[in-house]
DNA sequence: ATTATTCGTGCGCATACTTCTGGTCGAGGA
DNA sequence: TCCTCGACCAGAAGTATGCGCACGAATAAT
C-alpha cells in the first residue's frame, strides 16, 4: 500500500509520515502542490493524504487537477480549517473524507484504514475466460466489454459450463438447473441449446465439446487435448 | 439509489427521511436491528444509515453481522456518542464513514454523496458519456452545458444505467432501486420509462439496448457490435 | 383552484425465444 | 461390415416477452 502525504508543516509531516510507516505503509512525502502535481501525476497511490494549506497552489486546485486527470486515488483531505460549507465543497470535488484538526490519531489510522480496504475491494464479481467475461450479479456475459444478446436459457446453460470451465457437467444436472419443479425438459431441448450456443460462441474462441453418454463441457478453442 | 436508514428516534428518522427523499434517493426506514437484519438481507442496498443506539441489539451487531454476510452495501454510522475509541471500532468492523450527533445537515448530505458515488467506483462528481453529462452532486443532466430537462424517475432509471454504461442491469435491480418497502412497480412500468427514455436520448447520441429476459443497458449509438 | 406534467396500468400487436417432431449423421459394438 | 443408439440440425408451432398507445390517477406548478 503506497501513500502520498501532502503536508507543509514539517513537523506535523514527519509526525503522520512516521505513524503511517508504522502501520506498515509505504509513504511518500511532498511540501507544495507542485511537488504533490508531480507525484501524482508520476506514481499510482492508492491514497493521497492532503492539506490544504499549502503554499503557492491550494490543496483543493491539486484534487481538483488530480480528478481532472481520471487519477483514482483515494483522497483524505487534513486541514485546520473547519467551515462546514469548506467540507462540503472538498467532499464534492472528489475527496473520499475529510478530517479536521487537531484530530485523533487512532480514528485517523482507522478512517485510513477504511479508505484502503475499499480501495482494494472495488473488484466486482465477475469470471473471465478467453475474451469472454460473466457478470455473476447481473448474469450477463460480454466480450471486450460489449455485452453478448444471448437469450435467457441460452445464459442459464452457458453460466453451467462456463462456471465449470472444462469440467464435465452431465445431462441431469443441466436439466435440473433449467427446470423448476413441475416443468421438465426433453432430453432434445438441450441438445438443441447446444448446437445454438456453439454456432454463438465461434466467433469468441469457446467450443462446447460433448461427452458421449454423458454431458457437456466448455473448452477454449486451441486448447485441444 | 436505494438507502436503508436504521433509526430508531422517530422524529430523527422522519427528518432524515425527509431530507433524503428530497435529494431522489428512495429510502427504506426501520426502527430496530432486527428488522435491519432482515431489510440488508433481504435487499441489496447502495448505503446503509446506520444509529448505534437501538434497542435490543446493538447497531455494531447489526454492521458485524451483515459484514459476515458478505454484504457489501456502504454503511455511515451516526451516533450521539463520541468517544474516539468507539468510531474506531466502528470504522474497524466495516463502516465507511462515521458521524456524531449532532452534525451539520450539508455536510451529511455531501458524506452520503460521497459513499454512493465511490460505491459506484466513481472518484469524481461529473460523469461524461459522449456529448452527455451526469453531475453526481445535483443528481442532473446535461449536454454540451445545457441541462436536460428529465423527469425525475426517468433521471433515477438514466442513472442507473449511466453509471453502469455497456452494462446490463437486469429488471429486478432496476425495481430495487427505484421502489421502496410500500410500493412496487409492474414490469410494464419499467418499459415504460425506457420506451420514454429512449426517445428523449435519440438527440444525444446515445440509446437503450434490451437484453432480453435479463434486462437493459446503455450504449452510444454508432457503437454497434 | 385550475392547469399542466408526470406517473402508472391495461391492452393489443409484433417479435423472437422455446420447445417439440422428425430426420440425418457419426461413433461404437457385434 | 452392418446395426444400433445417441447426438445434431432444420423447420414449424406455441408461447412468453417487450413495445407503444391511450387513458385515468397522482402530483406539481401557476
Amino acid at each position: 500500500m503506497r501513500i502520498l502525504l501532502v503536508e507543509d508543516n514539517q513537523a506535523l509531516a514527519e509526525g503522520l509520515s512516521a505513524i503511517l510507516k508504522g502501520s506498515g505503509y509505504v509513504v511518500d512525502l511532498v511540501g507544495d502542490g507542485a511537488s504533490a502535481e508531480a507525484a501524482t501525476a508520476a506514481q499510482g497511490y492508492d491514497l493521497v493524504i492532503l492539506d490544504l494549506n499549502l503554499p503557492e497552489m491550494d490543496g483543493l486546485d491539486v484534487l481538483r487537477a488530480m480528478r481532472a486527470r481520471q487519477n483514482r486515488s483515494a483522497v483524505m483531505i487534513l486541514t485546520a480549517r473547519g467551515l462546514p460549507e469548506e467540507r462540503v465543497r472538498g467532499l464534492d470535488l472528489g475527496a473520499d473524507d475529510y478530517m479536521t484538526k487537531p484530530f485523533d490519531v487512532p480514528e485517523f489510522e482507522a478512517r485510513i484504514r477504511v479508505l484502503l480496504r475499499r480501495q482494494a475491494g472495488m473488484r466486482s464479481s465477475v469470471v473471465s475466460h478467453g475474451g469472454v467475461t460473466f457478470d455473476l450479479t447481473s448474469r450477463s456475459f460480454s466480450c471486450n466489454g460489449t455485452p453478448l444478446d444471448i437469450p435467457a436459457r441460452e445464459v442459464a446453460l452457458l453460466e453451467l459450463l462456463f462456471l465449470r470451465m472444462g469440467k464435465v457437467v452431465s445431462k441431469d444436472a443441466i436439466v435440473a438447473s433449467l427446470t423448476g419443479f413441475d416443468d421438465d425438459l426433453s432430453a432434445n431441448a438441450i441438445e438443441q441449446y447446444v448446437s445454438r450456443l456453439r454456432k454463438r460462441l465461434v466467433p469468441h474462441g469457446l467450443t462446447v465439446k460433448t461427452a458421449r453418454g454423458i454431458g457437456y463441457y466448455l473448452e477454449a478453442v486451441g486448447t485441444a487435448s
